[in-house]
DNA sequence: TACCAGGTAAAAA
DNA sequence: TTTTTACATGGT
């Protein structure tokens, strides 16, 4: 396929990057995921996506949009400030083609679901939806333990917190946005300082001390080889204090874009599950590991599908099923 | 006002 | 070994 070469300048002179994504790829509809965010931390908005992201040891506020057609896909890259040196640009691309999985190819995804009609059916109806992923592993696992038990909408008010509050702040057109605290500076808060933005004492207590083994070089959530088995990533971090299952297949999903993971045991996927394939009764982790035994090594992204339909208040009932 | 919400480790039985 | 309990905030 034809295409200019990755991390190429765009239109003009703005120091703009031009992307190209691995089709099929809809910008649209995989950013969708990040509306309504905090404008200051992580929005989808009017087709932008902005975020700040940690290029060496500064900051830059990147906007990203879609251009082209899911099959012959791009995506556009403005940093803000521009970075002095060409670098910047190429590091400040990176991580957004792994923060949008742009190199993944999903393509295999509908012919490993091809017996299920009702999975079928939403690999077609969302073509070209890529699942995101993290800027870092260290933030999956912080946000995963932050979410344990208590209902999303809490634990977003408090994740919120402990970014505004810990975070390193770039401000931009009058604008203070912030970026995710690393490990080092979370190493250095208080028990009490994480109290103070909500979190129960324990959650404060695992998130200090994943914080302080990463700081200590203990921990490298980071540096995971694409030949580690998934088995063996969730089996290492479950060995942390504070990390259960639950816990370690959400960060092995979101953070590392380990498709083949699944947290059964969540409730908001164990409810979607339920409302395409046990009829919306409740079930439990086994039966939800039953169903998703169905779809292979994809589970954790089938089961992402569904919780995207769920979002968008598309039921079994909305579904083409067949053709 | 209760009660539940994308769990986990530690205490008690 | 298995079962119970404490924990935190936000929505209903």
């Amino acid at each position: 396929m034809r295409g200019r070469p990755a991390g190429s300048r765009g239109k003009g002179d703005r120091g703009e990057i031009l992307l190209s994504p691995v089709p099929p790829f809809d910008f649209g509809l995989s950013a969708f995921i990040f509306s309504g965010g905090d404008p200051q931390i992580r929005s989808f908005s009017g087709g932008m996506f902005r975020q700040v992201l940690r290029i060496g040891d500064g900051l830059i506020l990147a906007t990203v949009m879609g251009t082209g057609s899911v099959d012959r896909p791009a995506v556009i890259v403005r940093p803000e400030p521009r970075p002095a040196r060409k670098e910047g640009s190429t590091e400040a691309g990176g991580i957004i083609r792994r923060i949008f999985n742009l190199d993944l190819d999903i393509s295999p995804f509908a012919a490993a679901v091809r017996k299920d009609p009702v999975m079928s059916a939403l690999a077609r109806r969302f073509r070209g939806l890529k699942p995101p992923r993290t800027a870092s592993v260290f933030e999956a696992l912080v946000d995963s333990i932050t979410e344990q038990q208590i209902s999303l909408a809490a634990a977003h008010s408090m994740e919120r917190r402990i970014v505004r509050t810990f975070g390193d702040t770039l401000s931009w057109d009058g604008t203070d946005y912030y970026a995710y605290p690393t490990p080092e500076r979370l190493a250095r808060v208080s028990i009490g300082d994480l109290r103070a933005c909500g979190l129960s004492g324990k959650k404060a207590e695992y998130i200090l001390g994943i914080a302080g083994m990463i700081r200590d070089g203990a921990l490298d959530l980071e540096n995971h080889h694409l030949s580690e088995k998934t088995g063996a990533i969730i089996d290492e971090l479950t060995g942390i204090r504070g990390v259960g299952t639950w816990t370690a297949e959400l960060t092995a999903l979101r953070g590392l874009s380990r498709l083949d993971a699944i947290p059964a045991d969540d409730l908001g996927i164990r409810r979607s599950i339920s409302a395409f394939y046990s009829g919306g009764s409740k079930i439990d982790a086994a039966e939800a590991r039953r169903i998703a035994g169905g779809w292979g090594a994809w589970k954790g992204l089938a089961a992402y599908y569904l919780v995207v339909a769920e979002m968008q208040g598309i039921g079994p009932g909305d579904l083409q099923v067949g053709e």
